[in-house]
DNA sequence: GCCAACGTTGGC
DNA sequence: GCCAACGTTGGC
């Protein structure tokens, strides 16, 4: 798959979409993803110029919050090798690094968060993966057609 | 905070 | 390589 459009999930208790205001150059790196389906999206097809859907989860309004632009190609994550970090994995080395992340920076925090709930209730975005029962995975394929959607929504 | 739905691990 | 046990995610 050759997606442009990315969703992103981030619990705001943890790093906000207003965290990624604060930080230095609006910039982040997204590290820290420990699933291997998301880890081949950060390695291989994410790339500089996509564009990300900042997703708030597991604390009320669940919603996307605003967006995001990938300002760097995957990359090893560096904190796998850091004995401190709580994403340190003993069994990746820098020879065969296990989890990459990308940089993202932020774009726009939209006027009106568009809501779980509201994307549940729109049939036009029935398909997104966000909604697949299930799905747990923290990054995600986004098809411009939902891309679009849902960006105007935030702007209503 | 609960717990269903997943994903991962490790004994066999 | 199966699968029970365990760990994690994330909506509710």
């Amino acid at each position: 798959m050759s997606s442009k459009y990315w969703l992103f999930k981030s619990e705001p208790e943890v790093f906000s979409i207003h965290d990624l205001k604060r930080a230095p150059k609006k910039t982040t790196q997204w590290e820290g993803v420990r699933n291997y389906q998301a880890r081949n999206f950060l390695r291989d097809e994410i790339k500089k110029g996509d564009q990300v859907l900042f997703y708030h989860s597991r604390k009320d309004p669940m919603a996307v919050v605003g967006t995001a632009i990938v300002t760097k190609d995957g990359y090893p994550d560096p904190f796998q090798f850091e004995p401190n970090s709580k994403y340190y994995d003993p069994k990746s080395s820098s020879e065969n690094p296990r989890w990459y992340l990308v940089e993202i920076k932020l774009d726009q925090i939209f006027s009106k968060p568009v809501t779980l709930k509201e994307i549940k209730g729109n049939a036009a975005l029935k398909d997104m993966v966000l909604v697949q029962k299930g799905s747990r995975l923290s990054i995600q394929p986004v098809r411009s057609k939902e891309w679009n959607a849902i960006v105007q929504a935030g702007h209503l």
